[in-house]
DNA sequence: CTTGAGCCTGTACCTACTACAGGCGTTAAA
DNA sequence: TTTAACGCCTGTAGTAGGTACAGGCTCAAG
């Protein structure tokens, strides 16, 4: 299949298809005399296994690490759990912070007033004179 | 001040101020006959208005505008709370998201046997043949 | 007068894409 | 058979929000 079909097929912009190949992350696809790409079941499968973990969060260094491990066809269940596990713990704490944020926004501005008020405890919170 | 002496008194990374000012969101700072910045305490207190801003998840648009409101002098509270309620969205609704993932992550990495086991239920839910 | 620090500019790099320009190739209708 | 429209090819630029470095001046201390 051509390249616009494997994006169709998959969802995934046909750019991102084309940047996926340059970075390095799937197998390079064979070409057909003219240069034009040809894609069968297998690249499918591996895009889609890139665009599931893209989703849940994994960087790409990481999607690499996971897919070099799972195309190699040796991987652990302990293996991709520590990494699964190294993830989950950057996405906890990366909510506790934007936990922390929503604290401290809504608490400040609960104190507005609104209107006309030619005063805001936001813009006082940002001055905040030292 | 110099920009050194801007960055170390206010935390800021000494590139970051430049590129704050490449970007217009300061005022540019008047220059010495040889072309050195000099900065006083008015640019000072905007760098940290600036800086706190963006400790609060304002993106440099929201900060421009925030600025322009706050310098012009004539700002009202009903306005800044209007960006704040508007940015506090943002935040909630990437907390949501993200919350979706760690639920997602943190199910299926607990049906982890661990261990050499050549199966991995993280892996499965990422091939999901379709 | 020299040496080292600090400033200047421009530019490249980072993540993870997305989009566009200009040029071929392919395909379907007229 | 021709032609129009679409799809693919490549390279490059742009996004946010910085960060870093190279090469060249300038400045202050010893």
């Amino acid at each position: 299949m051509t390249r616009g079909e494997l994006a169709k097929r998959t969802g995934c912009n046909i750019e991102t298809v084309r940047y996926y190949e340059k970075i390095g992350l799937p197998p390079d696809p064979p070409r057909t005399q003219k240069g034009y790409r040809v894609y069968d079941r297998h690249h499918e499968q591996t895009l889609r296994f890139i665009m599931r973990a893209r989703e849940l969060g994994f960087t790409i260094e990481d999607v690499r690490g996971l897919l070099s491990l799972v195309d190699g066809g040796n991987y652990t269940c302990g293996e991709i759990r520590d990494k699964t596990l190294a993830h989950l713990k950057a996405v906890r704490e990366r909510i506790a912070d934007l936990q922390r944020l929503e604290q401290t926004l809504s608490k400040t501005v609960a104190d507005c007033a609104g209107g006309d008020a030619p005063q805001c405890p936001v813009v006082d919170a940002l001055i905040k004179e030292a």
